[in-house]
DNA sequence: GTGAAAGCGCTAACAA
DNA sequence: TTGTTAGCGCTTTCAC
């Protein structure tokens, strides 16, 4: 493999304009460029990223913290995140820390070690010790699953506000008894989706029930489980609003199993929109989120906050939509 | 941020003494190790990786090509890839190519520009120019899509043999007439699950139909757009095996929605076994095939090559299982 | 516009 | 066992 100065050599300059041919063309004269590019060619050189980013103090690695790749719905922030660190030249260091803090605050170390010139965070945890000012804090974006009141700028749905609308369409089909299946007790998203959930009861002048709640994980077997568990109440409810889709999923099994119909029986709904959603029998009433814009918007960020350029705003709240599908109905007469 | 030489100081030792005490410290008598370790800790130092691979010529980081992020199968692969690199030290550079050769090429060269040790990559192509002599080509691993006669070590499933069991055990059930709902045509897993498919017929003694043969991409939509073609037909299978699970999932839908019902009227098989299928109704009889596998040996073997450690078998087969759910069943007599 | 030369932070060969 | 020293390949002054 050749280096900057053989292709010096061969294009009879120096190792510097070599260099700046490479880096700043226009500082080079037309011909000078062009014998440089000959050579370059010549010699079949590639410039070593590794000294190039050693001695320019600049990686081009963004490392992800992802809670868990396998979820659809990170799959496409991931998705779009790639795209947009692409674009701008960037790549993705990819990290699967299962939720787990020492994991994620070891490769949030990296940008330390100079590997990485920056991190997004997918999930509500601040991988740096608190004690590091917040002035030398390395860029980090949260996105996602987001630190509330944290010090890092933030990329979130207005889970509150969702899962009112939710709840208030739920309500609004005649449904009294709303069950609500949660996700991971340590994630913020639970408690403001519950919170979404409370206002819109409290609204309609429905009071709160803490048997009608129940803890999931965000996985298909927790909505199984909180499914049967929903069921087996002598007054069960007549919908059920489960804080994602895998969950929702999941609970529809159950129903089904127990020999209940989607919506005639019980209605169903979701979060997320996974591309499943829509497959499902029937497909799923749920909360549309742009899990793609998520991944962009958060390396867009994370991009500016490494170059030291202003943040228009810190905290970027992305847009939901109510999906209404076949899985929520109108609540039978009894 | 401290470096080498600032510990070296407060230590009272050389660079040398402390570039050892990180790297061997059984090469440093024990008490000039505690006195650097105490230097490293009050300087708060953290090496340079840029330097240190910069200067060791590794990098520690693998390039891992995905053809799509968000397929849950892939989804796995990468999971269990990104332990196996964590457990070795290695990180992954992750590059969703939606199987873009041009994107695939780019992305490999990082090995070119010493950005990345190794490649592994799980589509049918090679991302390195032909031209390239065996014997000095990068470490590359191809996994799961697999190069058929390619010169890349690689991590399969034996596709002819899998496709072969799934037909043989829907012509067990009596079907006679097997709709096959094919991949995206580049790829060679179609090809050798089409086989597969036909050394089944022939071993029973049925004719192949090229009209039962229908060509997909893997997505949910091409499943439905399949099975809507399949039930056109004036003398429609009885049974219908997809290539993968997202297109039988796809094509379930597009049953139900003509009134049919699965398995009663047609039997449905799929092919990966992610985790959906076994939560959609009825549950999905499929091939099931070791994910996480397939990623953490491609890893394994990876990181064998980097080490030019002698590989024990250049070509690993996993071993695929035949799912029975309940989306297959005995044909009704008419 | 171009070249000479210093040096980024570290490792490794060699010497002591 | 430890220190000295020469670079790794490149970018970046600073002269010219």
């Amino acid at each position: 493999m050749s280096n900057i100065r053989e292709v010096a050599r061969l294009a009879g300059v120096s190792v510097a304009t070599v260099s700046r041919t490479l880096r700043s063309p226009e500082r080079v004269l037309p011909e000078t460029r062009e014998r440089v590019n000959a050579a370059v060619e010549q010699a079949s050189y590639r410039p070593n990223l590794m000294a190039v980013q050693f001695r320019s103090r600049k990686t081009g690695n963004l490392v992800i913290l992802v809670p868990a790749i396998a979820n659809t719905f990170f799959a496409r922030v991931i998705s779009g995140a790639q795209k947009a660190a692409q674009a701008a030249g960037y790549r993705l260091l990819l990290c699967d820390t299962q939720g787990r803090e020492d994991i994620e605050r070891q490769f949030a170390e990296l940008v330390y070690a100079h590997q990485a010139d920056g991190v997004i965070q997918l999930r509500a945890y601040d991988p740096f010790d608190a004690a590091v000012p917040d002035a030398d804090l390395p860029p980090i974006v949260n996105a996602c699953e987001v630190i509330n009141g944290g010090r890092h700028p933030t990329i979130s749905l207005d889970n509150v506000a969702a899962a009112k609308a939710m709840t208030e369409h739920l309500i609004a089909l005649g449904h009294r008894r709303i069950g609500l299946i949660k996700g991971s007790a340590s994630s913020p998203l639970t408690r403001d989706r519950l919170s979404g959930y409370k206002a819109a009861l409290e609204q309609a002048g429905l009071r709160f029930d803490n048997d009608l709640v129940c803890h999931g994980d965000f996985t298909l077997n927790a909505g199984f489980i909180g499914a049967s568990k929903m069921l087996a109440m002598t007054d069960r409810p007549t919908a059920l609003f489960c804080e994602n889709d895998e969950m929702a999923i999941g609970a529809l099994k159950c129903i089904r199993e127990r020999g209940l119909r989607v919506p005639e029986d019980i209605s169903l709904a979701g979060f997320d929109d996974i591309p499943m959603a829509d497959y499902c029998d029937p497909p799923l009433t749920t909360i549309s989120q742009p899990a793609e814009a998520f991944g962009e918007k958060a390396v867009e960020m994370l991009i500016m906050l490494i170059d030291k350029k202003p943040i228009p705003e810190r905290h970027v709240v992305l847009p939901f939509e109510l999906t209404r599908r076949k899985s929520a109905a109108r609540r039978a007469l009894e």
